[in-house]
DNA sequence: TGACTATTTGGCTATATTACCAAATAAGCA
DNA sequence: TGCTTATTTGGTAATATAGCCAAATAGTCA
């Protein structure tokens, strides 16, 4: 493995990671709708402001958003937005899964019936 | 934040944990061109067969993948392809920093030379 | 059955991540 | 300047993740 090509994937996976978070995924959601201070956000996820603030720069850090300071407060902003369509890929996957997961029920409910 | 709301984002951020990995990421772009065993993968990776284990077990339970048996090898198969579309959008990110990257390093050879 | 191959599991250590609290900064205003 | 508000940073403890080795499983074939 050449190391260009591990560093290239290496540094999708930070980005990956930067998302990874229930928090995070909900900040991102909220941030499409416009900016946000961070005390919004907080609401938003109820964290401590501390834990909400480092989310932010881990996000700030892989390039998913970027901040505005307007007086004593910091607007957050998202950058791309097509970090939703892949939100909408994983809700796929995550459909895909639920669909078996019945079907494997439904296998369940019926050998019970029948025994 | 009710419940089950909570629950939404923790089982896409589950998906995504299983993606935020560099040997992952390599494999499930390997997987895309047709399933693989285990030992393929690992070959691919460079890691020890039980890491590789490990990661695939990883998604195999985030549903992003699943295995066929056949004799004593298992044959690892992408369930979705759209986990592309998503590695593309990580790539459009990360173009979008590098591009800022060399904006500031231009202003900064550029403040040099006047300097 | 016994040996061989492919894979998974268990155990362990090193490292990373997350969350909270307390303290430090920074900007605005009396 | 001193006070207040918004945010970040440092410290720390709990938990999660990743990697390797060794051992266990499972399937094949002689």
């Amino acid at each position: 493995m050449e190391p260009l090509v591990k560093q290239k994937y290496e540094t999708r996976a930070a980005i990956m990671k930067a998302l990874a978070h229930p928090s995070r995924l909900m900040m991102v959601e909220e941030l499409e709708k416009g900016p946000r201070c961070v005390c919004e956000l907080q609401e938003l996820v109820g964290a401590d402001m501390s834990t909400v603030s480092k989310h932010l720069a881990v996000m700030k850090n892989a390039g998913l958003v970027y901040d505005v300071k307007q007086g004593t407060t910091v607007y957050y902003h998202l950058k791309t937005s097509c970090v939703l369509d892949f939100i909408a890929c994983v809700d796929r996957v995550i459909e895909h899964n639920v669909a078996h997961q019945v079907k494997i029920a439904r296998c369940c409910v019926r050998s019970v019936r029948h025994s």
